[in-house]
DNA sequence: TTGACATGCAAGTAGCCACTTGCTTATGGT
DNA sequence: ACCATAAGCAAGTGGCTACTTGCATGTCAA
């Protein structure tokens, strides 16, 4: 495990992470260079590697990004689990309909 | 109306206006005062009147805070509606069950 | 009106954060 | 071994953002 489950709030709020998490989304399994490009052609960002590599970071640190390291490579995984507790620190109240 | 419902998850990055949130969600129609207060004595958070309120503009524009004006107080009520949008950005998947 | 209370506005400051830059490490193919 | 590829590291820079400071506006009670 990571250790220390850092503010997966913070790492949503910046636009390029949030893209990552819709490429990861997408495509599981991505390294670094796959989700650049498609960051680029896709999404219309041109960010950097080194951003990239540090966006995921963050991603990683909040634990909504796993890593798998198979020779020289890093392949990249979405874990939306993390997510949940956004949803259950604020529940809807009121209308009994949450979801059907 | 608000306008251009602005960034929720750059709302939800700052720990002061989560716990504003949190507040809020306890008990509705606060004022900026009582919020002050409670933000004070329950979370611990020493903040000036000004800065909880302009975390309360953020938030607002953001869709996550109603402003009810009577008189010379100005009422401040939760809204967790946009935060569906969170979960609904990135769907649990491979597990059917959503929570036990 | 006067005074007290609740809020509004706007400019200035300090710290954080995203991004860059340059170099290094490590794995795999030939 | 050699080179190319994929990734790691670490210091420096610019811009954004939370907070402060000081004053102004608006409402209610006496």
């Amino acid at each position: 495990m990571v250790g220390g489950m850092a503010d997966i709030y913070r790492a949503l709020a910046d636009p390029t992470r949030r893209a990552v998490l819709d490429e990861l989304y997408e495509r599981d399994r991505q390294t670094l260079f796959e989700i650049c490009g498609r960051l680029t052609v896709k999404h219309g960002l041109a960010s950097s590697r080194q951003a990239v590599s540090q966006h995921i970071d963050v991603l990683e640190e909040a634990g909504l990004v796993r890593v798998e390291r198979e020779g020289r490579y890093r392949f990249h995984t979405i874990d939306t689990a993390p997510l949940r507790a956004i949803a259950e620190r604020w529940p809807a109240r009121g209308r009994k309909d949450g979801q059907p």
